[in-house]
DNA sequence: GAGTGGTCTAGACCACTGT
DNA sequence: CAGTGGTCTAGACCACTCC
């Protein structure tokens, strides 16, 4: 009884991460080679190497060849955000899903957003906002801007239907994105558009996103009052 | 030449992460066994093993015993925030880190912290509040509370020229904990402290930290205008 | 029941890096 | 150069879960 079924090598983890954290191995400490936790636990050396190959992972040992491995002096805290598909965030938090296009043109992008997208200064993007809501209130107001040249058949894609943010997580395969989340106060166009009064702090995710080659769109959100953005660590 | 020194199993990751994104696996999509493609690419099955697990913690693939493994339909991102200590956020920003105590205090908890904090409805905890500046500019305000039964050292814990910050981490060892960001509008004591307009946009991160039995702290982190928030994915 | 991924082993060689 | 972790192998058994 008392199953406890967890693997050997996650045992193994747990055992090191205790040591760690009761500072029987504190920060900085030299721990043992691989060999000799292996000879400790009674398991082969892969075992012990994937188990602390995991604690570095999560930030808890630092491993270096020759220089063997040591406790991470600062044992940097990573929490996890997983962004999702605005629709799928909505519904499943048990709301109705809702989308509206509001301004769609292809121009030439003011200076700031050019620099992000790394267009040269003559060329045009898409761009486009749209609402998102949730059970009739708003939710998120999405700004988007598309480089053309980075995804041609963002060109010809059908916005009014479904929502930049589906189409491009669904088209376009991507491999790299940078976030900033800030608060900024509404101005007049978010606090009509969100329902809220000017000046109101509202959350703000701002997105850009590249493939392999080149920086594929820039994505500003903002959320109604009152979103929470959780995660855990 | 054109080196190209990836380990194995990297390259075989990188290869089945581009038929991914290629389209020729599509979501959904039952990729072929680990024997199959030990066979196909030349090498153990053990180090396919290890590609597709990265791939699968990554997001992109779902494995199942027996079911086998299929390209994820909402390959959902994620995005890695690393929380680090205040002073050291600062620092590596090259301003110079100040700290002052603003109130400390041993109290029965309101009762919205209280029930965060997990504690028995007469007790007291500890409440600290503290402002953390870069550069002699307000930077964030530090509003603590700790559980002293579940971390009896905090008691006597010396907050004057310490944070609560820094002293949890380097003395607390915690094993999880939950996030929530948002945006909420100052009031007259954070316009107060952060040096702007009540009602001006703050970023806010909350945080509630567990040891293994109980609730240590809670934490309300407001910063002061213009924060903004970095992550990549 | 059978097929798939999850884990483990014992051994080997290699890559990196401190001395 | 030598010591450590990084990777790989060939094979094995097990755990899970679909049929």
């Amino acid at each position: 009884m008392s199953a406890a079924e967890t693997s050997n090598w996650q045992q193994i983890h747990d055992v090191v991460l205790e040591r760690i954290q009761s500072r029987r191995w504190k920060p900085g400490d030299l721990i043992p080679r691989e060999q000799e936790l292996a000879e400790e636990f009674g398991c082969a050396r892969a075992t012990i190497n994937r188990a602390l190959q995991a604690l570095a992972d999560s930030g808890f040992l630092e491993r270096r060849r020759k220089a063997g491995t040591r406790v991470a002096i600062h044992p940097v805290r990573k929490a996890t955000l997983s962004i999702p598909i605005i629709e799928q965030e909505i519904e499943q938090n048990g709301f109705t899903y809702a989308y509206a296009l509001l301004t769609d043109a292809v121009l030439p992008p003011p200076a700031d957003i050019g620099a992000w997208l790394e267009v040269p200064p003559d060329s045009t993007v898409r761009h486009v906002e749209a609402l998102h809501s949730a059970s009739g209130r708003p939710y998120v107001f999405e700004d988007r801007w598309i480089h053309l040249d980075a995804i041609g058949a963002a060109a010809s894609a059908d916005f009014s239907t479904v929502s930049p943010n589906r189409w491009l997580v669904e088209n376009a395969t991507y491999t790299r994105g940078k976030i900033t989340l800030s608060a900024i106060g509404a101005g007049s166009r978010e606090s009509e558009l969100l329902a809220c009064e000017p000046g109101a702090a509202l959350f703000r995710l701002e997105r850009r996103t590249w493939n392999k080659t080149a920086v594929i769109t820039v994505a500003n959100l903002t959320f109604a009052p009152g979103y929470r953005m959780h995660t855990m660590l």
